[in-house]
DNA sequence: CGGACTCTTGACATCTCTCAAGTATAGTGG
DNA sequence: CCACTATACTTGAGAGATGTCAAGAGTCCG
């Protein structure tokens, strides 16, 4: 087995191009798509079926980068990647993750916005972006879902910003836990298992801390028996009201 | 006279309704409309015209609240206005200014994302939202503005969003003056005056900072000679090379 | 089993915030 | 038009939080 990360059991073998798209377990596309803020596509992206290719790409490397001409629109398979901004000395900051199902490159203009990066084992299903534009023409209701996307964007974005502009450490931490429990593993009622696929430098590099900052956080969590940590990509969350607690400011 | 804001010249008299799209002078508005990342209108809007009304708003009156339903959209005559998100003990993120000719409230969805608050009084036209979404069906063209302009919000987000996580006091400070210069006066050769609208305590929640640390880096700009604070609401650029030195991380 | 990488922890430095006082400015009413 | 009061801005001193540097522990993968 190659890399101990979450989403091992959706495959990362080829059999999963006979099941381009991801199977939804309950009622979870039909009660929080837009909710959760993970764009998972509908009905409507079907008909861009025959011109995807299947492409895989290995951790850390990169899939476009900021500037490049807009040639592809992705949606991601398997594996998790992270979209991110660099500043001429290095420093970077993540802008968004895209895990499993979700889609991204849909809504740039001509060029890309950010660079993507292969957080872990990728395997993707590539578009070509004249095709998607066609579609966006001629079909109402998938240019209603690309709007709707770039609005959940613009609003996880701005979350971001609240996040990164007034919340403490811990706060940013807490707001991280809970929505990537809500993301991966949507059903979080009282304790949850999260399996991360990123790293710490890219929870640091999300966040706009440094990685010290991030594993002291998560210490310090721990000590105070709100998670446990199994494993260093693993979490579990024992007390999802005290993280809630931590994001209304109790400190 | 009110107020000693930057706009007075637009006129803050009712005469402005008989000019309610904004004079472009020289060739501002061909050369840089999406790149200054100021949302001013072109034609397409003018279908509009018809259904808007004027109102106005004192300093500091609250246009409408984050989660009201979107019943309108507006375009500003004159004023400026912030948008922001307000956490629960009162903490507050601005996540844009708004000036002179530029709209807002046409790209939420049902409800408003965030508050809007004039920071001067402010003279704004105010279209129906229902009466946009009929025209935005009808009109392609128009459609294509409005995308276009929610990609221009989202990748402005994006820069904040780099300046909230990565960037330092002074860097944030230097890009402050320097998208201000570039949006409100325009050709920014060597030495430019801006005339800001906002206030200390706005450019902080706009930057993460407190109020006192945007005074103490002003201060030390003024000190190195970088600019120069005639009043509080006006500031010279007397060296803008260094501004941009400081940006890309000459500290 | 071992080397490379990632994560964790500690000690210390630095930066930004907090609190507090004083100064300047703007809007109000005489 | 001026004086007055409220508001906004500036500056200082000290506290607290986060970053930096460094070492050690853990984990992954060949």
């Amino acid at each position: 087995m190659a890399i101990n990360l979450a989403h091992s059991g959706t495959a990362s073998n080829g059999a999963v191009i006979h099941r381009p798209w991801p199977v939804i377990v309950g009622g979870a596309l039909a009660r929080g798509t837009r909710a959760r803020g993970a764009f998972i596509p509908s009905e409507d992206f079907r008909s861009l079926d025959e011109v995807g290719t299947t492409v895989t790409f290995a951790r850390n490397e990169t899939i476009f980068n900021e500037g490049d001409g807009a040639k592809y629109a992705y949606r991601l398979v398997s594996g998790a990647v992270r979209l991110c901004k660099l500043m001429a000395d290095g420093r970077r900051q993540i802008t968004d993750f895209y895990l499993d199902g979700e889609m991204f490159g849909f809504l740039d203009l001509d060029n890309y916005d950010f660079s993507a990066e292969a957080i872990t084992k990728v395997v993707l299903v590539r578009y070509p972006r004249s095709h998607v534009r066609r579609i966006e023409d001629e079909d109402d209701a998938f240019r209603r879902e690309m709007t709707s996307m770039l609005h959940q964007r613009l609003s996880r974005t701005h979350a971001l910003l609240v996040m990164l502009g007034r919340q403490t450490v811990k706060e940013r931490i807490a707001s991280f836990l809970i929505q990537m429990a809500e993301r991966l593993d949507g059903v979080a009622e009282d304790s949850a298992s999260i399996d991360l696929p990123m790293g710490r430098q890219d929870i640091a590099d999300y966040l706009g801390l440094t990685i010290e900052t991030v594993c002291r956080a998560l210490s310090e969590l721990k000590r105070a028996g709100v998670i446990a940590v199994p494993t260093t990509h693993q979490i579990v969350v024992n007390d999802i009201e005290t993280l809630r607690a931590i994001i209304d400011g109790d400190n």
